[in-house]
DNA sequence: TCTGGGGTCCTAGGACCC
DNA sequence: TCTGGGGTCCTAGGACCC
């Protein structure tokens, strides 16, 4: 058996925690650069704010209806999701942290206890210690649990006197839930195949459950479509990734706060999202050997812009210097005067363990991982960006917007509030 | 004026090989 | 006029997730 445990609202939940006075009121979070709705309360849900959409369009309602608007705070919110897997980890050897607020936990032989009670345990555990509700889905594939805590979610949305735990340990009970759902609430349907379910009148997702295997194969895409159905029908085909696997990519790129034209100014930018996509590879104890830069306009310009070039390095790093060296290289050549650029960021591919790596004696520009060391304990110890490269700039006007941000109050002293007894 | 960021997996099709 | 068959590797693009 498999449990989802997910945080509701969760990046509202954590705002929450540091700021009684917003219970029950309505509160959202916003993206990166304060530029659209990520995250509602069930009271701004109410008032009919829908996910994903701009704040400048909605910023008079919300003033309005006198909505707690917040920044992103990852800082935050990281730092609370950790606190919560560790909470889970308790609760059971196998543990698939999943997302930043959902957490898989394998629940194979608790088959003698009263699995909802447990679910239950595991719920008013995590609120105690850390202060986020949660719902818990438990059931015998991941896209039934999956399917188990939607439904939770909006059982206990409607009535707080519920559980928020749902259990489908019985074809009957699975059955009957799926009823319940659209197939767009389905883990693993998206827009395209909703839309393409509609046209073939499958809009339920017990009529899902009971589409050919083969049709799935066809229209849902291929191999993926076919697990889908069998996952629906009670058959588990997707396991429990206890390790977490080393990341075939990474990505760091960042809309600016303002318009940019000028190279030196993308070349800051691209500087400081490059310091960090080599310092996350040193995190994960790998290198890359390959690097996509790219930079944009507006994407909802008459003419949009964009241009991108991959680079293979010389051999492969996780050197600070060496990636950002080569990324603005490569930024000056994509780059294009009399542009309103909007967006710069970098990619890493070709990404393999440190350990693996062939080292090449004679080399333009070395790697230096003793310096890297050092630069990262520093900035553990001090807080990100103590030390940095001088290519970062130090101005950083391009920097994206952030006006409503709580205080980072788990990760930086500096922004303990001080309370007077 | 203003529309996020960071990932995964799969398939199809082309290049190339014998 | 005829113009194989099967395999691998790589990449681009499209779908999905939160």
């Amino acid at each position: 058996m498999f449990g989802l445990v997910d945080g509701n609202n969760f990046y509202v939940s954590c705002e929450r925690v540091f700021n009684p006075a917003i219970e029950n009121k309505p509160v959202v979070v916003l993206s990166n650069n304060d530029s659209s709705v990520i995250a509602r309360s069930n009271e701004a849900k109410a008032l009919g704010i829908q996910m994903g959409v701009p704040y400048f369009q909605i910023k008079s309602l919300l003033e309005q209806h006198n909505v707690h608007v917040f920044s992103s705070n990852y800082a935050l919110y990281g730092n609370m999701s950790q606190r919560m897997m560790d909470v889970l980890s308790a609760f059971t050897d196998e543990i698939e942290v999943y997302s930043i607020d959902e957490c898989f936990v394998g629940l194979n032989g608790f088959d003698r206890w009263n699995l909802e009670e447990y679910g239950i345990k595991i719920r008013e555990t995590v609120l105690q210690h850390i202060g986020i509700p949660t719902c818990v889905g438990i059931a015998p594939t991941k896209t039934l649990s999956k399917a188990a805590n939607n439904l939770a979610k909006k059982l206990f949305r409607k009535d707080p006197s519920q559980s928020g735990v749902l259990l489908l340990d019985t074809e009957e009970k699975w059955k009957h839930a799926l009823s319940q759902l659209n197939v767009a609430d389905i883990w693993g349907i998206g827009h395209q195949y909703a839309k393409k379910l509609y046209s073939y009148n499958i809009t339920n997702a017990a009529d899902l459950a009971r589409v050919r295997p083969a049709w799935a194969k066809k229209h849902l895409g291929g191999v993926v479509g076919e697990r889908l159905i069998a996952e629906l029908n009670g058959t588990s085909c997707i396991e429990m990734e206890l390790v977490p696997r080393a990341k075939q990519t990474i990505c760091v790129s960042r809309s600016f706060g303002k318009v940019v034209t000028d190279l030196g100014e993308i070349s800051e930018a691209l500087s400081t999202y490059a310091s960090r996509a080599a310092e996350k590879l040193r995190e994960e104890g790998t290198v890359a050997a390959v690097i996509s830069i790219f930079i944009q306009s507006s994407r909802f310009k008459e003419k949009p812009f964009s241009a991108g070039l991959t680079i293979t390095l010389p051999s492969p790093s996780s050197d600070s210097r060496i990636i950002v060296y080569h990324a603005i290289e490569g930024l000056k050549k994509i780059y294009k005067p009399g542009i309103e650029y909007k967006k710069t960021g970098i990619v890493l591919n070709g990404i393999i363990s440190a350990k693996n790596m062939q080292t090449q004696l004679f080399e333009e520009r070395p790697s230096n991982p003793a310096l890297m060391k050092t630069i990262d304990k520093i900035n553990k110890r001090w807080g990100p960006g103590t030390v940095h490269l001088a290519s970062d700039g130090t101005t950083q006007e391009w920097q994206m917007l952030s006006t409503m941000r709580s205080k980072r109050f788990t990760t930086r002293w500096k922004e303990l509030p001080v309370v007077k007894v």
